[in-house]
Order: structure tokens, then sequence, then C-alpha cells
DNA sequence: TGACTTTAGTCACATAAAGTGACTAATTCG
DNA sequence: CGAATTAGTCACTTTATGTGACTAAAGTCA
């Protein structure tokens, strides 16, 4: 394992991956076995070699532990607050990775735990997985991310639960289906899916077409100072 | 000044600040006056000490530069790609700055650059100011930044073309008062200001109300995959 | 089989938000 | 004084969103 001098005047980092799927009807994490630790958990990190770009080790840590790299990743930030971590690196450089839980599946030593069933963490760690998780809520109307829990082809009800789960509410079914249609987002496929009960449901795939840019004013949506 | 070995096997990082004020019609950076070579500037940086949080260093770089702290400051993430830096460090981890052009008066050895009319720049910094330009941009409907480049009393009219400053676009004047109203986010004052010719302007104050959050539905309003 | 339940998909209307031009008000300039 | 300039407001239009009710196609079960 990795050491380094805590008297050194060098402020050194550690690269840290969230990755995150959906499971079921909520989010979760991927951790990694501690080494020394059998009973203990955490993200998997790595310290990136000197000149490798920070999103390509980003990249290599999740392929590392998932055989794949996810669907969508991005950084999060810088975290320095809290002591104790496993890289013993002063910060930890966040990234956030979505993948679909159909083709996820993660290596030995690799597990899923559900947000809301966390095994215990630093408060290094618990900080990154909140900023992430905040990161995903508001990235949800800027980019196609919840597309990237999906498998290639799903039924709108799926995308729905989807966006319901990252959001945290009920939608209405006929709201979303419009705003859905206006932003020329997917496209139906021939297929159907049939789920037991009820009526079959159509598939659609993700296939974005070129629209204009919707032209609004300003938007005072924010709640605290 | 700093230097460090480049064989070390520890990835290093800096702290970089990207102070932005609004000079007149148009968003400044300030940045330091390199001490080698005196015709180059960079943004204002430090190495952090040893369990010294991240905040509280940047906050140290821009009191440095300016004699007080940001009335608004955020982390705007990690910046390792492009080789040549003034700190030498693998990475800079930058903060973006708001500062009232007002009360702001750079120190000795820094200075304002309109930011259409930077200085010289290394790729790293070039994209550290430009994350900072797009990071103001989509603050900007979710924290109540634009007040933090006004003084403490401002005019309407100031306000918006602090929004349009942001947004890069004219906003009709009565939609941007009608929004601005049912935000409750301004009061008035009993001032009024002449500015010379036309009608005197009403002063107002930021005093931000409670108010119900906006339960909307999901917004698609991405426009690229 | 046929009534009932369940999920998918759509419609029409009501309400809320945003875009827009035109208006009045108060000041300076000539 | 009257034109020009900036502030502030109004009323109307257009667009977006909220919502309940409807039809459609499947399974369940007496």
């Amino acid at each position: 394992m990795y050491m380094r001098d805590r008297s050194s005047k060098t402020a050194s980092y550690s690269v840290d991956v969230i990755p995150v799927t959906a499971m079921g009807n909520e989010l979760a994490v991927l951790f990694a076995r501690n080494s020394t630790e059998r009973e203990r958990w955490s993200l998997p990190w790595k310290i990136p070699q000197t000149g490798e770009m920070l999103d390509a080790a980003a990249a290599r840590v999740a392929d590392d532990a998932l055989g794949e790299s996810p669907a969508w990743m991005e950084q999060i930030g810088a975290f320095g607050d809290g002591k104790r971590h496993p890289s013993d690196a002063d910060v930890s450089i966040a990234f956030v990775g979505l993948v679909p839980h159909e083709t996820a599946t993660p290596r030995t030593g690799y597990a899923w735990f559900p947000m809301r069933d966390l095994p215990p963490l630093s408060p290094r760690q618990r900080a990154m997985i909140e900023s992430a998780r905040r990161t995903i809520e508001g990235r949800l109307d800027q980019a196609p991310i919840a597309f990237r829990l999906l498998p290639a082809t799903f039924t709108l009800s799926e995308l729905q639960q989807i966006y319901e789960l990252l959001l945290g509410k009920r939608l209405h079914k006929a709201s979303f289906r419009r705003a859905l249609q206006a932003a020329w987002l997917v496209e139906p496929t021939e297929e159907w899916r049939s789920e037991g009960r009820g009526r079959p449901a159509q598939l659609f795939r993700y296939a974005p077409k070129k629209r204009r840019r919707p032209q609004r004013g300003v938007r005072f949506d924010f709640l605290y100072p």
C-alpha cells in the first residue's frame, strides 16, 4: 500500500470515484473492500502517475472496479476536510460516474450499497457522496444523464421512474411525456414489452434531435440567500 | 519561490483563485504580476499548508490580493491538463470569487483585466477562467450571486445590467421586474439617485424574504447530448 | 366468458408564467 | 417650453405547466 511522509511540504492528492447506478427503486454506490480491515469499505481510488490526466485516472479507477468505464462521468471537485482517508492524501479529487445497472457487474472485492444504507465511512467520503448526489440532481435538467442509468431501450414509465428517483418526488405522467415530446430526446422503436399485468409498453431509445435554444429570461429560482 | 522535485511520486496541487468583478459593462479578472518575468501575469495562487482547509487557503489568496475576502466564493474543481503553471504543481484547485467593483482595490502587483482582453496565459489558466465564467452563468439562477457584484444599495436598472452582462443577452424590463418582484429578493430604500439625464431611480437593497419552494416538474432544457 | 384490475398512452381544460409594446413619470438639455 | 432620456407600470398575448378524466390492451379470477 502506498504511504507518504506526513511531514512533507508538498500538498498531495488522490483521485476518488463515486460510481452510481439505479438499483430497483433507489440509487446505489459502488465500494471497494478495504485491503487491511476486511469489514470496512471505501470508495475506489488511486494516486495518479505524474502527467496522467485526472479524468483518465478516474476512468481507470472505474474500469478496475467494473470492467467498463461509466456512461457519464464528471469531476465534482476537491475535498480536503476530514482527516482520515484510505489514500492518506491531503485532498481527494472526486468524480461521479453513472452506469446502467443491467450491464454493471462489480469485480470481486467490490459491491453496490444502496444510498440509504451505506457502510461506515469517513466524513470526507460521506461529503463526497452527498456532493455526488447533489451534482446528479442538479445536472438532471442540464444534461441527459438519466438516460445513462438505463439500458439502450426502455419504456417511458421506466424513464419517468428514474426521474422520480433522482428528483425524489412523483411526476405527473401527462406532463412528463409532454415535456419529453417537446424536447425531441427519444424516438420509438418497433418493439413492445409486456411486464405481466397491464397493457404492454412501447420501447424507446435515446436519440436527441437538434432544436432551437429555449430563449428564456431570468430565473430567480433559488431559495437561500 | 517554492520548488519541488518533478520526479517525486507524490501528486501535488496548488490553490488558485479567479477573482471576478463587473467593470463598466463587462466582467474583469484579477491577476498578479509575475515575480520573475515582469511582463507576465498569472492568477493568484498558493501552496496550502498541510492541514489547511482548501477554502481557507483560497480566502487567504484573495485577501492577499485585495485586502478583503470575496463576497462569494466557490470551488470550481481541479485542473490538471496543460503543462506549465507558475506553481509547478501537477494540478490547480481553482476557486472563483465575486467582489463588487466599488470596494475592490487591488494591492500593488495586482491588476484587473477585462475578460475580453486577457494577458497571455497558460492553457490551464485559460481553462480555469473559462470554467469560472461558466460557473458564474450557471449559478445565476441558483444563488443570488449577481448581488455580490453590486454595492449594498443599487438601482433596478443596475441589477438588470448585471444580469444582462452575466447572461450575455438583453432582458425585457417589465419581465425582469415582474420576476424579481415574485422572488421577494429586494426591498426599496427611501433614497433616490439621479444619474444626470432622465428620471431618478429608486435605490434597493438585497433583502431576501422566505417563500415557498417553486414546485416545478421536469426540465429538459439542455441542448447537447 | 366476462367483470374487474392494472399499466400504458392521450386529451382537453384550467392555471400559471413569460414575452411584449405601449403607456405615464420625472428629470436634463437646448 | 418641448424634445430627449431614463424609470416605472400596465394590459394583453403567448407559452408553459398542472391536472383529472378518458381510452387501450393486457392479466386475474369467479
